[in-house]
DNA sequence: ATGATTGATGTAAAGGTTTACAGTGATCGA
DNA sequence: TCGATCACTGTAAACCTTTACATCAATCAT
C-alpha cells in the first residue's frame, strides 16, 4: 500500500504554534478566531497539503455527509437524469451520494441498509417504490431513517415524497388527443396495483369523462410498462377488432412498443393512428414517428428529493412532506387529426 | 435528529461478560475464539442490534471500503450497465460506490477527489478518459492513489485499463460489410484526438486494407459521436455526391442520426443503404430498421475493472494492467447487401 | 480601582473501533 | 516435576477529529 502518512490536524497545529482545536476552529467557524492565527493557521495547512480526515470526522460528529440511493436499476433510463439533480443538489450542500443497486431483491435491499446502521449514511433515497426489505416491519423499527421517496411513492407509510403529478400529465396527454379530434383513445399500460399506472389511468379517465366521452372498456389494455407489453398489446386490438384511432401509453417504452407493432403492420404514422407516451426518455425523439409524449422534469424531481431529505436532516419542518411537479407536453409528429 | 443512542461494542462485551478485544475478534477473526464464547458474543450482538459503526472501523483501519466513480456523464447510456458491472462486483466483496458526475467541469473533477484524501474512498475508477484535475500535473502527485480507467484509456499515463478492443471491434464491423459484398464503407465519427474514434478508425482500415479495398478519404467524415454529428455526417456526404453503399459508424448514437438522414430522405433501408453502430446501446433494437451493431460487454466490463481495481487495492500484483474484452456482432436489419 | 464581561486560545474528553502486547491457565514433553 | 508451548482473553494505545469547559489577558462599567 502507499500509504504515506497524511498530514494531521496536529502537524498544522505544530506548524502554525496553535492548538489543534484553534485550527479546528479556523477551518470550521473562521469568525471565531482572531485574523492573526487565522492567517497562520491556513499558511499552514497549505505547506502541509492538510485535508480533513473525514472519518474521524464522522466518527465524532455522527454523521457522514452522505446519502444512500437505493434504486432498483440503475440502468432505468429514467432513472440517470433524477440522479443528476440529486448529485446537483447533494454536491452543492457537500454531501456525498453512495449508490444501492437493488435490482428488486429483498435481500440487497436488506444488505444496502448496513450503510444506513453503521452510519456511512445518513439518510436515504429511494427509488423502489416501497421501504427496503427488513425496514419498518416490526413496531422496533418505528422510527423510519430520515427518508425520501422519489418517482414512486410508498405507499401507507407516510415518506415524504417527490414526484410528478401523474393523473394530472395523463389528462393533459389524453385532453390534448381529445383536442385533436380523437373519440376512440386506448389506454394501454393498465396495472392497478402499480400506483403509477393507476394515476395515469385516472387521468385519462377524468379527460375522457370531462369531454363527455363514454370510456370502452375494451380500449383499455393491461402492460407492465415494457415495449413487448406495448407491442402485445397492439396487437391484441387488433385481433379484437377494437381499434381506437389513438393510443395513450403509459409510458415511453409501452409507447415504442406500439410504434413498432403498427410500423410492422405497415401502417402510415400518425395519419392513421396517433400514439403518446409519458416520461420523455431521451430516445422518444429518435424514434419514426418521433414520439409526442409528456415531459418528465427529471432534474428538478432530483433536486427537489435532495432538497426535501436534506431538509429533513436538519431537524427542519419542511414547508410539504409531498412535492408534486408538473409533467410538460412536448409536441412531437406522432399524434395527428384522426383518419376520415 | 432521531439519534438514539445505538449499540456499541461495549455494549456488547458487556452483555456477553467478555471485553471489547474479543468481540472485534469474535467478528472479524471467528475461528481465534472458543466456540462457548462466539456464541455467547453472537447471542448478545443480535439481542442488542449491534452493527459495527464503520467510521470508527475506517478510522482504525485507514480504509473506508469504498470506491469512488468518476464518470463525466452518469446519464450516458453507456455508462449505466458498466455501473451496474461495477456494483455487482463490489458489492460481492464488500465495498460500497460514491459517485461523482463531473459533466467534464474540472473543478467539479478536483472537488470530488476530496473523497480520496479524506479518506472516504480506497480507489478510483475513471470513466473520463483523462486524470482527473489536480492530479498529476505537478510531480509531488507523483504517486497517484489507486485507479482504474474503464470504457477510455488515460493516455500517456500508465494507469490500468478495462476496455473493449475497439481496433478489433471495428475490424470486425467492417468485414461484416465487406462479407455482404460492400466496397464502397464510409467511416463516420473520425476524432484523431479521442482515442476510441481512433481505433476504430484503424481497425476499420485495417479490415479495408485486408480486403484489398484502397481507402477512399472522401468517404471518412469527422464526428464527435452525437446522434446529430451522425445526421450532419449524411447530410454532408449527399452534398459532396460521394456516397457509399455502407456507413460504418463509430457509435449506436451517430448511427441512429445516419438512419434519421436517411429515412427523411425516403430512402429504403437497408436496400439502398446499409448502416452498421457500435456500442449495442438500448435503444439499437427500436430504431428502423434495428441496428445491426457491435455489442460491448459492458457488465462484465465493469467487473472486470472492479477486480482489477480490488487486486491493486489489496496490493497484489495483477495478472496485467490492461484488460481487452472482444466486441460481439449483433446481426439485425440495418445491413443487407449492396443495391445492384 | 475593582469586579464583570468579552474575546481568544488551550486542555482534555469523547466518539467506537482494531490490534500489539501482556497475561493466564492448561497441556505437553522430558 | 518443571519449563515450554499453546489457546484464549484482557489491557491499553492508536486512529483523528470536534467541542465543552477552563484559562487568561484585555476591556469595560461603575
Amino acid at each position: 500500500m502507499l500509504q504515506q502518512k497524511l498530514a494531521t490536524i496536529e502537524d498544522v497545529a505544530a506548524m502554525a504554534g496553535v492548538s489543534i482545536a484553534t485550527v479546528s476552529r479556523a477551518i470550521n467557524e473562521p469568525t471565531k478566531v482572531a485574523d492573526a492565527t487565522r492567517r497562520k493557521v491556513t499558511d499552514a495547512i497549505a505547506r502541509t497539503g492538510y485535508t480533513t480526515n473525514a472519518m474521524a470526522r464522522s466518527l465524532r460528529m455522527r454523521r457522514s455527509n452522505m446519502i444512500l440511493i437505493l434504486a432498483p436499476d440503475v440502468g432505468d433510463p429514467n432513472f440517470s437524469n433524477i440522479l443528476v439533480g440529486l448529485e446537483t443538489e447533494a454536491s452543492k450542500r457537500g454531501y456525498g451520494l453512495l449508490i444501492g443497486n437493488t435490482q428488486n431483491d429483498p435481500s440487497r435491499e436488506t444488505d444496502y441498509l448496513r450503510f444506513i446502521s453503521s452510519n456511512q449514511a445518513d439518510g436515504l433515497i429511494l427509488f423502489t417504490g416501497h421501504l427496503p426489505y427488513g425496514l419498518g416491519q416490526s413496531p422496533a423499527d418505528a422510527r423510519l431513517p430520515p427518508m425520501v421517496a422519489v418517482n414512486e411513492p410508498v405507499l401507507g407509510q407516510d415518506v415524504p415524497f417527490v414526484g410528478v403529478d401523474n393523473f394530472e400529465g395523463a389528462r393533459i396527454a389524453a385532453e390534448h388527443l381529445i383536442s385533436q379530434g380523437h373519440r376512440r383513445i386506448a389506454f394501454v399500460g393498465r396495472a392497478p396495483n402499480r400506483e403509477i399506472n393507476r394515476l395515469r389511468e385516472d387521468g385519462y379517465r377524468a379527460a375522457l369523462g370531462g369531454a363527455g366521452i363514454s370510456i370502452d372498456p375494451r380500449l383499455i389494455i393491461d402492460g407492465d410498462g415494457t415495449t413487448e407489453s406495448g407491442r402485445a398489446a397492439a396487437e391484441l386490438m387488433f385481433v379484437r377488432d377494437a381499434l381506437p384511432t389513438a393510443f395513450l401509453c403509459v409510458n415511453d417504452a409501452t409507447a415504442m412498443g406500439v410504434i413498432i407493432a403498427l410500423n410492422a403492420r405497415r401502417y402510415d404514422l400518425p395519419r392513421q393512428f396517433s400514439v403518446m407516451g409519458f416520461d420523455d426518455i431521451s430516445f422518444a425523439s429518435f424514434i419514426t414517428p418521433s414520439l409526442t409524449t409528456m415531459k418528465q422534469p427529471r432534474h428538478r424531481m432530483g433536486e427537489a428529493a435532495m432538497e426535501l431529505l436534506l431538509t429533513l436532516l436538519a431537524g427542519e419542518k419542511p414547508k410539504s412532506r409531498e412535492v408534486l411537479l408538473r409533467a410538460e407536453l412536448i409536441l412531437r409528429n406522432s399524434v395527428s387529426r384522426p383518419p376520415g
